[in-house]
Formats: structure tokens, sequence, C-alpha cells
DNA sequence: AAAATATTTTGACCAATGGTCAAAATATGG
DNA sequence: CCATATTTTGACCATTGGTCAAAATATTTT
């Protein structure tokens, strides 16, 4: 089974597929649709796999064909999300602008996933106990990494570039760690923004807005030009709602 | 229950407390401290309420007198920890210095109190799911909330101090909104140093070394003087080192 | 078409575990 | 020493992730 599912992600549609390896995975589309709005609606805990059942109205039987456990179904469900991810980085890197722009891109992009994809943040923070980890499949693992590394060498090649051109120094730091960086303050700001308590303390009231003034912040900080001070990037913010994420208008406020 | 325990938080030891009142908050403390080490040995999951109770060799029910669900314990283990980390921040708030010399050393801090209480930030990501944090009793939730809000202001007074001295301009960005952005990226390389693929795609050896360099990029940005560039923060750290955290000559390397 | 065989689906069942509560044990007071 | 109050216990319960033999369905053979 494993194999067959693997098979659809490497050659994609254009294989011929019998009509029982379509209704396969037209099946598994179904059980992690319906798994990503219990995971959205009620969180990890709150459901179990016999209302999951239920809710695709195949047995729990059948659902143990596709997934090996609850938390395997839950990491492809995130799998999911890391893809569209990774799709939305790869268009956000096609952004014409300064390397700073691009980069700014990537920003919009992580913001708008993260309207449009609620859940990831959540499972992505249950991906950190290892108990958890250890009970997915070694298949979902590597798939989970391998979109994982795709974000990642987006955002990396947009450093190495700025820094060949000349717009961010390559005295103080490595590519890497500025990359790390700004994956570490995005994320930070994601998971900090999403704590309540700390909102009231902050007085944040937008919380894409502070994702995005931190990524901002560190960016400056790695001295990547132009500045925030020296560019008007309102123009930029514009162009790139218009041109790579017109949804984000959504919840962008100038 | 709650209330003798609520009460010796307030009035501390310096209350008179009768046999049976010391004889329950030694116990809570043996099963705090023998949760603690269960957490740490296998995380939330790999352990269970009977293993608990025979570990400090009482009954489960008795368990249950102190704490309403494990996941109640699990807060009360993190918030004891937070309540550390208050107090190193404390601590590493009194350094003389510079506002950003003395913000380093709350740098430092965090370091000290990762490397010293390695489940702290494992439970944190816990309680980022509605359903745990739903699980705990309302008395626990304030006192995590309360120590939250004490690291916090800890943090914001020195940038607001920053600010009034004129280290840091004021007009680019609020008071709170930089101690936002400082908290976020600390959190942010905290746990992203945390995941294995990440740090090999990096290249990252010394994580405290790269949550430290997040934060001078963070200092950096926000335009906090004297800059990294400006000023000579490795004698800072000796100094730090010496001075208020000695213990992280271990994992410290200029 | 019917029987034989192979494959898929099912849901009763199992084991693990967080949580409860009546009964036993212990402490307190007279 | 008894009576009463308090504390502790562990058998028991309900939930739930996961299994597997049997039923249902599909495919092949005669």
């Amino acid at each position: 089974m494993v194999k067959i599912w693997n098979h659809f992600h490497m050659a994609a549609e254009t294989t011929t597929l019998s009509r029982k390896e379509r209704e396969f995975l037209a099946r598994e589309e179904l059980i992690l649709k319906h798994a990503r709005r219990l995971l959205i609606e009620r969180g990890f805990q709150a459901w179990n796999m016999d209302q999951l059942a239920e809710a695709v109205e195949y047995s729990k039987g059948t659902l143990y064909q596709h997934f090996t456990s609850k938390e395997d179904l839950v990491l492809a469900v995130a799998t999911d999300s890391l893809r569209t991810r990774a799709e939305w980085f790869e268009k956000a890197a096609k952004f014409q602008g300064s390397t700073r722009e691009r980069c700014r891109a990537i920003g919009f992009a992580c913001c708008e996933f993260a309207e449009k994809c609620p859940d990831f943040f959540h499972v992505e923070m249950m991906l950190k106990s290892a108990s958890f980890w250890e009970k997915a499949s070694e298949q979902r693992r590597q798939n989970h990494a391998f979109e994982g590394a795709r974000c990642w060498r987006i955002l990396n090649h947009i450093v190495v570039e700025a820094m060949a051109l000349g717009d961010m120094p390559r005295d103080a730091f490595s590519a890497e760690e500025a990359t790390f960086a700004l994956v570490s303050v995005t994320m930070g700001s994601h998971v900090m923004t999403q704590e309540p308590q700390l909102c009231v303390l902050a007085g944040i009231t937008n919380q894409m807005r502070t994702v995005r003034l931190n990524q901002d912040i560190i960016c400056d900080g790695l001295n990547w030009k132009p500045l925030f001070s020296q560019h008007d990037y309102s123009a930029t913010d514009r162009r790139i709602i218009k041109e790579v994420f017109p949804e984000a208008m959504n919840w962008y406020r100038a």
C-alpha cells in the first residue's frame, strides 16, 4: 500500500493507475480531508478513530490500511500542509525584485499559509515530542523531512544570492546562520502570537503584522539591504499582494 | 487542598504550618520531583500515573488529591520551571552594565535555563494545545500565567529603560513590540535548534551559540546600542559568566 | 452461470490507561 | 478503649488506539 501511495507522489497523476489504485488514493484523500477538519475543529486529543471512521463512512480497520497509527495519520496531514507551504514558497521566490523583497514575499507566503492552514503550527508543535514522531511510519517521516528541506532550500537560496550580490555582508555569519535566524524568528513569532496571555501583555492585535515586523527586524539585523528605513516596503507589499497572494489582502493592513 | 498549596506560595515558609500541612507540601514536592524526572527521561506519553504512584510510593488516589489530572500535574512541573526561570531573569537583570549588556545577561539566563531544565520547552510546546490547557485546574493556570508575566516584565523593563536612555530608537516600534521580538526569536531559536533535521541542514553544532547569535541579530535589528560591531561583547560574556552564571562556562564557547 | 479462489472490509474484541470512589486504614478526641 | 473524622488505598470503570478472524465482495476458473 505504502508503495502505491509513494509512487503516486513521485510520478503524480501522469502515470496510469488501475481503478483500484485510484479508488485507494481517493479514499486516502477523503480520510486526510476529514482528519484535517477534525484536527482544526477540535485538536489532536478531542477526536478518536471511531469518529473519523464514521465521518468517512468506512470502518476503523480500513483506516489502519492507510495509516499505521493516529500519529502517522496526523503526520500525513501535516506533510500535506508542508507541501502546500513549499509550493507557496516557490511561488513567492519567483517574485521580481531585490533579494530582500523576495525574502519579504516568502514572509507573506508564511503568513498566508498560517492563515489558510491554521492546523499546521499546532501539529508541528506536536512533532517536537519524540513519542509522537516514533509512532509514525518511516515513509511518512521521510516525506515530511523532504518537504521541510524543500522550504529550507528555497529560503536559503535567496540568502546565498543576497550574499553573492553584496546585499548582505558575509563576514559576520554564514548564509545558513542567516537563514536559520529567519526561520527561528518566523516560527517563534507564529507560536508566540497564538499565546493570548502574551498578546495582551504585548498589546498585540494583529498577529500577521507582528510576524512580519519581527521578520523586518531580523533582516535589518542581518544588515540585508535595502534596510527598512532605506526603502518603501509598503509599495513592495502592494505588489506582492497583487502579483503573488491576492488573498493576503484579507489580513494585511498597512 | 488547593487552598493550602496556594497559601504556601503566597506566604512562603515564614508562615507556621501544621505538621499535616508540611507533610502535604513535602509530598507534593516529592510527586513533582518524580514527575519531572519521568518527563525528562521519557516525555509525556511514555509514563503513566500508576508508574508515578509506584515511584513516589503512594497510591494513585493520593496523587489525585494533589492534582486534578495528569495535565494539571505536568503544568505544575512547567510552572515550577518557569518560576526558576523568572528568578534567573531577576538575577541577570541586576547585572551591572549597559541596557543591552543586561539584555545579554538575560539571554545567558535563557540558555542556562534551557540547559538545566531540558524538560521545559517540551512541556511548554504541549501547552499550546487547547485540550491540554483545559484539563488543568484554574489555580494552576493562573500560577503559570503569573510566572510567565513575571519573565515578560523583567525583560520589558530593560527595553523601556533602553528607550528612555536613548540606547534604542523609539520611533520605529514600541517597547512592547521590541520585547516581543526578543521573546519570539529566543523561543523560536530554542525550538528550532532541537530539530535535528534542521540542524544538519543549517550546519549547527552548538545550540546555545545559535540562540545567542540570533538574539544578537535581533538586538542589532532593533538598533540597540552599542551594536555588536561597536562593542567587545566577549568581554561582557566573560563578566556575565563570572558574576552571574558560573555554570554557563560549560556550554559557552567563544 | 456457478463454483472456487483471492481480496477487501468490517466491527467485535483486546490492552493500556486516566480517573473514581467505597471501603480499609489511620489519626484524633473523649 | 471506643467513636468519630480524616486519609489512603487499589479494585473498578470508561475511553480509546489498535488487531484480526470472519463476513462481504470481487475476480478467476471450470
